[in-house]
DNA sequence: CAGTGGTCTAGACCACGAG
DNA sequence: TCGTGGTCTAGACCACTGA
């Protein structure tokens, strides 16, 4: 018997609709609420939490533009139909993608400093070409072995002081979001097969002339500012890419 | 002058918030809030169309959705950067992605039998092991020279006398249309860096051991059902693969 | 400090679905 | 007819930004 007594909790520091919408997905993840479940009505999960309509509305609004629940007018709301594997084609950095195939991320510097954009990065970056920016080449590790040769440069501007932060075995995305509350929440990537150079596959302890994967990536901020330039190498004995494909339309 | 006196009409059979925010769009469309410029607050729209904050927050919310808007709290709203192309991840065919990048796409038959799936063809596809599958080994081709070699099966069952089309430069999937009805709108694709073969380097044209971006697709039907495993293997030194990112949540 | 967006309330009327 | 979600109001307090 799983009493949920208290769903909402008006001291929490948590606004009330995430509450609710922690709640609601608990239940349908934990299958409590089987796909096709008609759901508790909003007036009904108003009166349960002690909160308001318009607030039970937030909740289930965001769970219906996110495909997890879906409304009909007169009849109720409902548990969408699992989709296959979500995000498959979303962004996320070296680190998360290691965690979710079931290894252990990190990172050895090979070496960063601050330089002037030049033509080529200026283009990517959009900015001029004097601009600074700061460019970090890293050897990227899952469980301790080779995975990736990663290049990331970021303008300058945006991240003061990014120098003086240890990037050892830590998430650049996450330090940027700490300490600069820098989010993006698109790029655009390109993705090519190549053959490693003899210095790219002793660092990556791959004979010479491997095949690896080189994707560029370009992410930009909320506000549409182009945000940083990443080059990566992965080794193809190690590394797949997944994506899943929608029918445009 | 624009003037803009009426705004919201509350005689319109349109609900108000999407009143407002088709005018928030033609502002935005038209060039008279170009991009980064702040947005009348939600107090002034609301006081301006004479309506409340709470349907001027939905007109808004919808468009930060949309990624149309951005909120900073504190300072106020602002229009985004254009984004960039869209549909860079969606499904698409050879010939349509041959097509969008400017080559005429074409086609020459390898081989194309029916036989049992076997293990691990009835796995990718969700069949029996004994169940027959149509198989179609071609050569892909653009502007005239070879670009892929692709490898399709699809059960028997959902392509009865398929095998008497003929498929030399046509694309399977408008036949698939066409004859059968057969749209898939989902799939999931995974890529790859390897070297060629001595045989698939030489039907592609290139040294042997050269670089290729070998991709598997699994596609589904509307209804869900496994329609079709395709693997390719693309020449390195023609083609890049573009994919658009989209930060979860 | 004033102004902004973020959250929340307690009502209200409507259009729609189903019995 | 009743219950549902869709829309809307007129307030309120909060956290945050920038002067």
């Amino acid at each position: 018997m799983d009493n949920e007594k208290v769903i909402i909790d008006k001291g929490s520091i948590l606004p009330l609709y995430h509450q609710l919408k922690v709640h609601i997905e608990s239940n349908i993840e934990s299958g409590r609420w089987s796909p096709g479940t008609l759901i508790p009505s909003e007036r009904e999960l108003g009166e349960t939490g002690n909160i308001s309509r318009m607030t039970v509305r937030q909740a289930i609004n965001e769970l219906v533009n996110e495909g997890k629940l879906y409304s009909v007018r007169g009849k109720g709301t409902f548990v969408s139909r699992p989709k296959i594997e979500q995000g498959l084609s979303t962004l996320t950095s070296f680190s998360q993608d290691m965690r979710k195939r079931g290894m252990r991320p990190g990172a050895k510097m090979i070496e960063a400093f601050t330089h002037e954009a030049g033509e080529k990065i200026a283009k990517e970056l959009d900015i001029s070409v004097e601009d600074k920016v700061y460019d970090m080449y890293r050897l990227r590790l899952a469980d301790d072995e080779p995975m990736a040769l990663e290049r990331s440069m970021i303008p300058m501007d945006l991240v003061p002081g990014i120098e003086k932060e240890s990037m050892e075995d830590r998430s650049l995305y996450e330090i940027l979001y700490r300490k600069y509350g820098l989010e993006f929440h698109e790029a655009k990537q390109t993705i090519q097969a190549v053959l490693l150079h003899a210095k790219e596959a002793e660092m990556l302890r791959v004979p010479m002339d491997s095949p690896a994967m080189m994707t560029e990536r370009v992410s930009y901020l909320n506000s549409g500012r182009t945000f940083e330039y990443v080059r990566s190498y992965y080794r193809a004995d190690r590394y797949q890419y997944s994506i899943y494909l929608n029918q445009a339309e």
